[in-house]
DNA sequence: CTTTCTTTAAATGTCATACAATTGGGAACC
DNA sequence: GGTTCCCAATTGTATGACATTTAAAGAAAG
């Protein structure tokens, strides 16, 4: 089934293939080392830069990584969740920009995925998590920060809550959610107040987390989720009359 | 700061991280013609080969797409959910597989984020999301089902209880998390009795979602996560003996 | 015998060039 | 005016060469 679209494709998109199926289905393992491009091309029946195309297509997706040198060569790599993350980022954020997802729908699979993390977080958070999101609480306050760093802020505060659940996968999984709604969110001008609402939000997710509260923790997240959307709504209204 | 890693890397390496960065910041546009392969190689003053080894690593993550002919050329690719999915669980499955990832932090962020959908799944999903989950559950429900579709349909049925939520980024998120537990879960062997159990649990499943009852949706989802851990672990906790 | 330096070979990285295959557009012809 | 054919632009692939990096083997010195 997926070997239809292989067949019509670029020799270096068919190797390709071949080689990340063969990573996918365990035929090579983690720090194994591939043939030599040299090889490759004899094995494949192809020169090599058309194999070195496949490579660099791999490598872009972080399935191998290549070694100069005497010993070197294509090794299939381990990937580790923070090396997934630019990655995942990246993709996250095209998706939202080119797909003309509206900011209700991105900010909504936001809060969903967060309340998912809540009870979690708060049954296992770490006193480090806790510290984090106390510090950037406190940073948020601070009235000199300029919009775009109380949205990094913001993003640091949320990741060190759903870091908090201890679990990789799910970080994984939100990181992209989280951090692709930033450039949406660096749309919003915070005013004082509204700044002045969410970092009180943010102080009672702190304070439900250390209790360990789990219910508190998600229905707050709910209470923030409602005035930022209400926050997007109503700057992108008044956007609007201009 | 991520040019830092840009300056010691390969020129092609390099040259991809730049025309990303333009395609990530909005300096070329969706369906944007780049220049051809012999402009871009005097642009950056080094050859086809490695300016063609450049394209083929944005290529691979969808970033553009080539045409072949007169009017050909690269173009930025407008990223489309359904586009982005194989990649999405291509990663997740590996770093499942690769970080030695345990079944019961596997199990629990699915089962998390899939409780995250719930509620809107219960209250927004069509007719025909309801359908296909019950078509699932009547093929679940026949006798000489080999346990590898077993597992398939299982997928499927989660897939429609997601997309019923009509977010399209919930369902991008969530597609990692379940299709890479996959092959976790063809590890396992279902015996008749396991099976009607499930069965039994995504019969309530739907009939929540039919009821458009979150509550009972979500604390089904709980029952279910809770029904897979245990014989998870019942089907390790054998196989260790042997 | 050990250490250090040099050499060497293997591999990737880069380049130059050529040709094949594809495809749209324009010229020529009817 | 419509059809056909040719052409030029562009990507896809191949060949061969050289540069660069790296580790290991070998040679030289202590």
């Amino acid at each position: 089934m997926k070997n239809d679209a292989a067949q019509t494709a670029d020799l270096s998109a068919r190797i390709a293939a071949d080689i990340r199926d063969a990573i996918v289905e365990g035929r090579l393992l983690v720090d194994e080392r591939l043939p030599s491009e040299a090889e490759l091309s004899d094995q494949f029946n192809v020169s090599r830069p058309t194999v070195r195309e496949a490579l660099k297509r791999l490598a872009a997706q972080s399935l191998i990584r290549t070694q100069r040198g005497a010993t070197g060569g294509a090794f299939v790599n381990r990937i580790s969740f923070e090396a997934a993350y630019p990655q995942q980022i990246t993709t996250s954020t095209l998706l939202l920009s080119m797909n003309e997802v509206s900011f209700e729908t991105a900010c909504e699979a936001r809060y969903a995925l967060e309340r998912a993390c809540a009870p979690l977080s708060a049954a296992r958070r770490s006193a480090d998590h806790l510290a984090t999101m106390r510090a950037e609480v406190h940073r948020q306050n601070q009235p000199g920060l300029t919009d775009e760093a109380f949205c990094a802020s913001d993003v640091a505060f949320h990741r060190a809550l759903v870091d908090g659940a201890g679990n990789p996968v799910l970080s994984y999984q939100l990181a992209g959610a989280v951090e692709a709604m930033q450039p949406l969110m660096n749309m919003i001008t915070f005013t004082a107040r509204d700044r002045a609402r969410i970092v009180a939000l943010h102080t009672a997710i702190a304070d439900a987390v250390e209790a360990k509260d789990a219910a508190a923790t998600a229905t707050t997240l709910t209470a923030l989720e409602q005035e930022t959307q209400a926050l997007a709504h109503k700057v992108f209204a008044e956007r609007a009359t201009r």
